[in-house]
DNA sequence: AATGAATGAGCCTTCATTCAT
DNA sequence: AATGAATGAAGGCTCATTCAT
């Protein structure tokens, strides 16, 4: 089962959806196609597990990541939150878009992305306590844009291969992004 | 030409992506598969020009309510200009959601998405001046981020098919987003 | 169209069920298997027509048997109904083999042997007047043994590949199975 | 053993045919693919084996039917022949039905219509004996049409799934034609 | 320019069967 | 004897594309 969506996520590197067959991912992974199909019940299958452990790849990055940032100051844990986002993009890039897209083809984006809701939701929360509170708690439609528009970025600069996608500035205004929106939400209309 | 357009975004809109087949097309358009082909150099090139009139169909609104807007504050620019994206995506929505997916699995979506990015500079540009500076000259990460920020926010409520896709409290957020970054930089770090 | 109806029936005559594909139906037509399913919906469309024709083909036959037979007696028109019936599967006994599985797999066969009932039906009617009233009105229940029983044997002969099939001994007893059936009917119980 | 045969007349009995897979038949039995291939040779050999055992019950409500009929009249002999069969056909009508299509299906119809033709001749040489002979004996295509004819007409009754199946009158329609047949054989034609 | 019948590569999937444990 | 993961040939079917008319 690993080997199948190992070779599923090199496949889609190599060739993007296209290339994606089942019996091209059978064959990279060595298996006969009937093997596929004991593990999986269709094609799309193999790419809803493939969604869910880059996702989860992204998911364990990010926590990761948060651990040590207790008593960091807001913008701090934004950073590291976004930096382990666009970190988890590393590589394999066209598997990553394919799946991304593959996904959001079904109209499960939705449920892919409350997550990654979640933690920005989370993340404002906890900054907005101590020492003293910083940030408003957020609506579901503040909630819905602010993650949005933050995974917005960063997606496009994934599908469009953007060359700075990984520097310094980009993370820059990422994070300007998120905390300014945070802080308008706080201060008022 | 018009007429095939026409029946692609119907199909599109009655079947979703997998309706969308050439014959499905021509038939619906009332031409044969080889007077499609006529037109058209393949399947994808269909598409395309679809993605193309449907953009500019989101152009000509912007463009049309910035029109009298000379003198308007930054927020009520800003606010024009999104308001006039969300309307544009009004019915049609499954195939304006195909046609985005369809674009933007090819890696097309930047080239889509500049005028979009050039319009949210400028927009920030000439509000900037008068009466007096209030923001300033973006960077292109910048401009990458806040257009794509935007464009994700509501690409998503789209593809997600949210309920409050074009309530006034969406429409809210949105501004605040765009008005909170371009402050931000405005105001540094 | 008949060409490949022609063709489904020498691959059903050469190998049986198991070699009707459609892949192989397209082949032996000598048109592409897009073609094929240009002009049947999907595989069992091609054998139902194929059904359909064969079935055509015996009625043809019975009917050209049993128009001169004005004022022949009753054994003499029921014999020529059988006969007519048995000479209908001379040839491609494997095809129409197949075929009669086939159809009878669908629970289909009653309506194909609609036709056949009501063609005894009304072999005994219109025997059953002039001179004389031989024989009385079929109920529903009867209409449906004779014409399965008769059918029954015949079918069990072709399917059985039985050497007496076209023996003329055969058919004497498939008269006598009638008559001797519709007479007990008109004289009572 | 009789666990997967049991099985399979399950699977053929809900699903038909078409759900009647080696996996689906070894699972319901719950047993292991692989010891299902220790029993049987293949597939068809646990459609063979089940055909067996479901004329073996034909065959013992035959002769159990039969067996204090000893001094009954001809007609009544022929009845309870024929009232033992139709009720062999009693639930499972499905399964039974693709046991049916399936043997037939293989050109192995006349071995296992072998006994029952058997049947109806020693039923009619027994019943005409005593006290005086009343039927003459049967030729070889007599048995065939008889035998034939008879389970054609409860074939078809169950495989087109008549609602008159286990009716009365098609039970009288049935001995009707049974001795109706033997009595003009005797007669001679 | 328009037509549309024909093409055929190739996709997804099933399922009877094997064999190492 | 029993297991069941693995196999892979083969089947039905789709659909983008071509080309003779």
């Amino acid at each position: 089962m690993a080997a199948i969506l190992e070779a599923a996520a090199q496949i889609l590197e190599a060739g993007g959806l296209a290339a994606f067959t089942t019996n091209a991912v059978a064959e990279r992974a060595g298996v006969s196609i009937g093997t596929l199909y004991q593990y999986f019940a269709d094609k799309n299958a193999v790419l809803c597990a493939l969604a869910e452990r880059e996702m989860n790849a992204v998911f364990l990055r990010v926590a990761e990541a948060l651990r040590g940032d207790v008593g960091l100051a807001a913008d701090g844990r934004v950073r590291a939150m976004i930096r382990a986002i666009v970190g988890a993009f590393r590589g394999r890039q066209r598997a990553r878009k394919a799946v991304l897209q593959a996904i959001l083809s079904q109209g499960q984006g939705g449920e892919m992305m409350a997550p990654i809701a979640a933690f920005i939701t989370r993340a404002g929360e906890s900054v907005g306590r101590a020492p003293a509170p910083v940030f408003a708690a957020l609506s579901p439609e503040q909630i819905f844009v602010v993650s949005r528009a933050l995974m917005g970025a960063i997606r496009s600069a994934v599908l469009e291969e953007q060359a700075f996608f990984k520097s310094r500035s980009f993370e820059d205004e990422l994070v300007r992004l998120v905390l300014a929106y945070l802080g308008a939400v706080t201060d008022g209309p």
